[in-house]
DNA sequence: CCGCTATCGTTTCATGGGAAACCATAGTGA
DNA sequence: TCACTATGGTTTCCCATGAAACGATAGCGG
């Protein structure tokens, strides 16, 4: 018996897990767009999603509470308020004070922040098509379709156990 | 103008960023599982990974040291070591001298690690037929492969990234 | 044998993110 | 109007994670 010796495996169960294959492939694509986009505008992802909603609202002529964005991004509302208070402070997004509800406020972009918008979707569109190169149309419909099933069914099953 | 509101989102340009659904999905099937072995099992799922690769070894009558674990994995050095400290501690693996060298030891389940090997392999299987319950044959095998070629993709590109 | 460098494993440190506690304001019912 | 509860937002605390620093051993070249 030296036959114990340590060495790489052949394909254990793990690599055909799929719930593990799925968590891989999400950390590796989140690794590189967090990293683009740290490199090119100093942003975080949680603040990058922020941009994003804010910028689609604006051109919808409409202003958000964090508690929208919360539920839009479907962040956390302490993330949520932590991306504001930093986009805030660079200059990005100004808050206006909310008539109706003196506990929050309406958040939009700032011209700057808008210019922003502008560089950081295209941005976002392209990491989207580097990483969905090769992917047919019907592919990637397929995946999306995928996915948000896989993705209710997760939810559907989480509540269920949590009895 | 009054238009100003505060109202949820109606499909923004968010909701249909692939990269955003992948994360979200991920999340959410990686959360469901956790919550299962936390429940079950008091593990968590780099706990669980050392398991499930250590039982696979275990059945091909190897022992593997940290650093093969490493490489099984996927997980930093740090989380196997942690995973294994906790694992050790808690009588489930037991450490062998490694005569090779002395900087390294063997890692394999107890007999009290393989009982929970015994039914935490079922419980993944389980999660995973739960979750693609309505996915047919053909559907799973075209999902892992489009996760397996972002994957590779998204490697590819961070490389070329980090010049 | 003696240094020099590489590698395994461990510890320490910094960061991110969520849970819970907290404050202020809103809304509701007596 | 006065409690009482609910809710938006903020702060605080805690845990998980990865990077970097570290100690120990291995391996290599003189």
């Amino acid at each position: 018996m030296g036959d114990n010796r340590d060495h790489a495996l052949p394909e254990g169960q793990l690599e055909s897990f799929l719930p593990y294959q799925l968590s891989i492939a999400s950390n590796a694509v989140s690794s590189l767009i967090a990293e683009r986009y740290h490199k090119r505008f100093a942003l975080k992802i949680p603040e990058w999603r922020v941009i994003a909603v804010l910028g689609d609202a604006h051109a919808r002529g409409a202003a958000l509470t964090q508690r929208s964005l919360t539920a839009a991004t479907l962040m956390d509302k302490v993330a949520v308020n932590r991306a504001c208070k930093v986009l805030e402070n660079r200059g990005l997004v100004a808050r206006a004070p909310n008539k109706d509800d003196g506990r929050s406020h309406f958040l939009q972009l700032t011209g700057e922040g808008r210019a922003i918008h502008e560089e950081v979707m295209p941005l976002a569109l392209a990491t989207e098509r580097d990483l969905f190169a090769d992917f047919d149309a019907a592919e990637q419909q397929q995946f999306r379709s995928l996915l948000k099933r896989i993705r209710g069914r997760a939810a559907n099953l989480a509540e269920k156990t949590n009895d």
